[in-house]
DNA sequence: TCTGGGGTCCTAGGACCC
DNA sequence: TCTGGGGTCCTAGGACCC
């Protein structure tokens, strides 16, 4: 018996960022049709999205904004809206989430919807015509525009909503997967990236189409058992995923890009610890812990390294990834002492509190107790109230070196 | 014109255990 | 004294996406 072929939407904001920057400056962006989100003219950022007008320019997102400034020296550059960003994004899925319970977001500004089994909830309407609906209410009630895809499978829908865009719905009929995906080059299809798209090239695999003409077992031969299987049911629009509304995190990281290089430990040291205040205040907000916590740098020339570690006891408070995370700096500062662009750490190997319980008992060291993280927990919301330098870290920080439960603060390296 | 910030997934080698 | 294979975990790096 066959399936009901599934009817997958993908909707995705046009120009997110260049939207939102509208809204949350209606008197001045909100003017400008040329108009460049992230980055500022003197320093080292990229632009985050380009106006429609400035992509005629040969403006991309992408693209250092400096050199997007070149092409399109009129442009007006305005700051990524983090704000306004998050508020717009959470009121376009509660729009979605009105005409299905399963709504996958994807990114910020993209929700894979599957509407299959809704056929008769809907009085046999079309796709299209569903597609058109949600795209009209979500404009009346959040001012943001979307374009829509839709199709059979993930891939199909994302590929049709870039056929949609601006402000758009394109449907890829059952059954037209196939036809469809012969309009791309492989570099178009989700997860070809240019790496990939040139190894591909040089056996000849550009479009789509190349890789149809191509029986499974001759493409696996080719490029690998696992690259062929994935591109051979790619191709013909095939994925084996589904819309899964439920989202678990699998990592947290917060980094900063300096605007000069900085070559000094103690000043590194610093901005390590201001990251480590801002992530483990999203993880206690999560209402997760982290067993694995990874330094990075990117140096001068580019190059980027980390180290990492991983504790048996999953931590949560700023002090303790601190007190991980330290050495590693040290490390990675020693193995090629050059100046960095740009520091970073993130939590990964995620715990919900529960999962947690049976993991300590046997940790030869405590790493933080629970009175640390209450305590951390007090300070979080003394920041949200008077703001975020209320508190400094080294509170906490002094406070374990009085009790004597840190070791790392010895040298007379910070500040 | 020098290259953001936040993620996901995969690979590969080595340690360690059975 | 030498030789296995399999499984899991950790670490580093890289491709890719928006």
């Amino acid at each position: 018996m066959e399936r009901p072929s599934r009817r997958i939407l993908l909707v995705d904001c046009d120009q997110f960022f260049v939207q939102c920057a509208r809204l949350a400056d209606p008197e001045g962006a909100g003017k400008q049709d040329l108009l460049l989100v992230g980055g500022t003219k003197e320093g080292r950022g990229v632009v985050t999205s380009a106006s429609y007008a400035t992509r005629a320019f040969g403006v991309r997102s992408g693209m250092p904004t400096g050199q997007a400034l070149a092409l399109c020296p009129q442009a007006m550059v305005a700051p990524v809206p983090g704000r306004v960003c998050g508020e717009r994004s959470a009121a376009v899925r509660e729009v979605l989430k009105r005409f299905t319970p399963v709504v996958e977001p994807a990114s910020i500004d993209e929700a894979y919807l599957d509407l299959t089994g809704t056929e008769r909830l809907y009085h046999g309407e079309s796709l299209a015509d569903t597609a058109k609906r949600i795209q009209a209410d979500v404009l009346r009630d959040t001012e943001i525009q979307v374009s829509l895809g839709g199709g059979t499978s993930k891939i199909v829908a994302k590929l049709a909503a870039s056929w949609a865009k601006p402000a758009g719905v394109f449907i890829v009929e059952p059954g037209e997967e196939e036809s469809f995906m012969r309009r791309h080059e492989l570099a178009d299809i989700p997860g070809v990236g240019p790496v990939s798209a040139a190894s591909l090239r040089r056996y000849g695999l550009v479009r789509v189409d190349d890789v149809l003409a191509m029986d499974e077992a001759s493409l696996k031969q080719v490029i690998g058992d696992r690259h062929g299987a994935w591109l051979h049911a790619r191709a013909r629009g095939l994925d084996g995923g589904h819309v899964d509304p439920v989202h678990v995190a699998r990592s947290m990281s917060r980094d900063e890009t300096f605007s000069h290089d900085i070559d000094d430990d103690s000043t590194l040291a610093r901005e390590l610890r201001r990251l480590i205040r801002r992530l483990g205040q999203s993880l206690r907000e999560d209402g997760t812990r982290a067993r694995t916590i990874t330094v990075r740098l990117r140096d001068r020339d580019f190059r980027t390294r980390q180290a990492s570690f991983t504790v048996a006891e999953p931590i949560e408070t700023d002090a303790a990834i601190y007190e991980v995370a330290r050495p590693l700096l040290l490390r990675l500062r020693k193995d090629r002492p050059i100046p960095a662009r740009l520091i970073g750490v993130s939590a990964s190997n995620l715990m919900e509190k529960q999962e947690q319980s049976q993991l300590g008992l046997f940790a030869e060291k405590k790493l933080e107790s629970d009175r640390d993280r209450t305590i951390s927990r007090v300070t979080d919301e003394l920041r949200d109230r008077f703001g975020g330098n209320a508190i400094g870290p080294a509170d906490l920080m002094d406070r374990r070196e009085r009790e004597g439960l840190g070791g790392w603060r010895k040298r007379e390296d910070e500040e």
